[in-house]
DNA sequence: CCTGCCGCCTCACGTCGCGTGAGGGTCAAG
DNA sequence: CTTGACCCTCACGCGACGTGAGGCGGCAGG
């Protein structure tokens, strides 16, 4: 009992039988066990791997990446679980994206307005920046702010999505803004915007407090991707938005 | 001015130069001209073309099909520009049940519970029913009703399908739980479920006014597919229904 | 004017994830 | 004891490119 042929495996999991036995021939899913007669018969482990399998698969992984990532044995099934909400929270952006993108072709289109060619492909570009989100999950995987922000994150639409990020944007060109007429990172408007900032990743992401806060400001320096972020906006923004930061903090626990 | 080489496209659009090379080779994408050496120069227009075909490979077409999509000259582009928009709703939308299926499945690890293997897979056949799709589109596609569907599907989260679902069966089971007892279609329980039924449309998709809930009536006869819907349920519920909304529709007229 | 060097060209074979037979065993039912 | 459904193992084919190989075009620097 509990067992099945390649039939009626493939008949549960939509799959080919010949998709099976490409599985199995390159070692990535063969069978619990054989017939005397050599006909494959799987397990239910066997079919909880190939819908791991198949999750992937539907996700564009070569199979040989999909092999290493369930080989991998110091992932939890749970970990599992995350990755992929998580990497399905990011296509979904990402085809969101593309559906705001065709909104405002036929917007265009209407309007009888002309895109410039980068425009045009802009959306395809969207970084899609993955190796990044992996260094993400190993660095704070495990921490409850993580875990909050995927929670937050997964069920975000498109529509959340742009709003976020015109907020950002918002808060990008204050922060350019107060630091380019010269005001000190120490000065009220520089610390109001570190206060803004940090409710804004309390209200989009995770709880924020200020230890949390400082945290990010050391990192807005310290890791290259983070500063170019602001140094492209302006040279010494980093460093002045960390120093802007820990004072916000500063006053604030000073209370 | 406005002409650009391989490298450039490939640039622009993120592809590759062999990329390009290849969709030129089978015909897919050629090159508005050549300079007399023999490179290709790129329009406009081609980085239009591109980027179409772009959009249908992004959704797993295959060349050939998005050569014949794209050549067919009696599609107009914002017929096109609508089609993408809801393929990609369907798309996000099997995301997002994937991702639901994510969660539940985080919930059964938590709670320690077995899914049949059934169960397991379910969501992965989740009937494509794409040519159901684009034949409704060949019929209803330039009808308001069917674009303003179209808008507000767009914009539903899975969270709203399920809620939609939930309604949807809650209408079939009383429609059952009527027609069983006997009732006749031109009572009043059975007009005031169509009633309901039509609301539940207009709330949803978009205004059935009582001429089109006609329409549907008809067509829940006339077409198999729709008919086995409520024939799977009751033998002759699709008639009853039918009756139903008819003699709905004329008592909210005869008023 | 020659020399790099980069970008472009055209074959042409390799790869990945299977599809699609070919040729042949297995097994329960009639 | 045949029939038909299902299974097996090769093995070639295909779509959508990747990846050189070998060679031309065009321009800057010596």
């Amino acid at each position: 009992m509990s067992s099945y042929s390649v039939g009626e495996v493939a008949a549960i999991a939509k799959v080919t039988v010949r998709t099976l036995h490409h599985y199995d021939g390159i070692g990535l899913l063969s069978p619990g066990g054989r017939t005397p007669a050599g006909y494959r018969r799987y397990q239910d482990a066997d079919l909880d791997r190939l819908q791991q399998i198949l999750f992937y698969r539907e996700l564009g992984f070569p199979l040989e990446e999909i092999a290493a990532i369930l080989d991998d044995h110091s992932v939890s099934p749970s970990a599992h679980l995350r990755r992929q909400h998580q990497l399905l929270g990011e296509r979904i952006g990402h085809l969101q994206e593309l559906a705001a993108a065709v909104e405002r072709a036929m917007e265009a289109q209407k309007m009888g307005i002309q895109l410039t060619p980068e425009e045009k492909f802009e959306v395809f570009g969207a970084d899609y920046q993955e190796s990044w989100e992996e260094e993400a999950q190993e660095r704070w995987g495990d921490t409850d702010a993580w875990k909050q922000s995927q929670a937050r994150t997964g069920r975000y639409t498109k529509a959340d999505w742009e709003r976020i990020k015109v907020e950002t944007d918002a808060i990008n060109s204050r922060l350019l803004e107060v630091f380019s007429a010269g005001a000190a990172a120490g000065s009220g408007e520089a610390m109001d915007l570190a206060e803004t900032h940090r409710q804004h990743i309390s209200e989009h992401f995770y709880d924020c407090h200020f230890a949390i806060h400082r945290g990010l400001g050391e990192m807005y320096v310290a890791d290259p991707r983070f500063a170019a972020n602001y140094e492209k906006l302006a040279p010494g923004l980093a460093q002045w938005f960390r120093d802007a930061i820990i004072a916000n903090a500063d006053r604030a626990e000073s209370v």
